[in-house]
DNA sequence: ACTCTATTCAACCAACTAGTTGACAAAGCC
DNA sequence: GGCTTTGTCAACTAGTTGGTTGAATAGAGT
């Protein structure tokens, strides 16, 4: 499973650990708290928060014997970034391509999906 | 594996087809076209657009035998507005812990833990 | 028709995942 | 000291994943 990306993005790929980063993003909780929704045992959930923590998505404190999980939302932009950088290519290239086959021939342009210059 | 989201987040949280992702952002390509910089057979390529495919970041078009692969920009948006919405939920609560400690003393704004959970 | 290229389907396998139950450590409560 | 709460670790299981090889389908090239 090597890099970080990996990782995160495995962790997401859950909806039970979706699940408990929406829980998290309103505040932090202990690992019963966090259980107490679910019908699954706390070793599972608590499994889950292991995988969240490897991925840097979440991170346990100390409190007696509780451990408040923190929500870490700096590891999100990892993601962002990498999300935000191939799809903004994408992008760029589809509207490149809309360009090209405007410019080619009017008629031709007729590539499917939105066709943008709306005055007609 | 249930709803979309969690397909797209597994689909991208293996480097291969993260990679696949990336050259496609570049251009549309055929299968065997992507296949070949990777050491794996074009069987195990074939599988991982299935994947894409499936999590509806990829559609493939049709040339005679080939299948011109390509990238669907939309679908990031999904991830895109999840991911958004808990980072800035947990970036906001955040500065307002800051601001609250900061209020509070001076000398004891190290967060880290904090007791009081928001439990229900 | 024969062959080559491009792609997928099917069966199989090793490794991982998400869950289980049971045992255990650690820290408060009585 | 003994019980309870909180959480993790260990062993097991069923199902999924990422890879393999071999066969099948589909369309060109000759």
């Amino acid at each position: 499973m090597s890099d970080q990306l990996s990782r995160v993005f495995s962790a997401l790929a859950d909806p039970t650990r979706r699940d408990l980063v929406a829980r998290l993003a309103v505040g932090d909780a202990t690992v019963s708290q966090l259980a107490a929704p679910y019908a699954v045992s706390v070793q599972a959930v608590s499994k889950h928060l292991k995988v969240l923590e490897e991925a840097g998505l979440v991170s346990k404190g100390r409190d007696a014997q509780r451990r408040p999980v923190h929500l870490e939302a700096e590891v999100f932009d990892l993601m962002t970034k990498w999300i935000e950088r191939y799809r903004q290519q994408a992008e760029a290239r589809y509207q490149r391509l809309d360009a090209v086959l405007a410019e080619m021939d009017p008629d031709q342009s007729d590539r499917q999906r939105h066709a943008e210059g709306t005055a007609s």
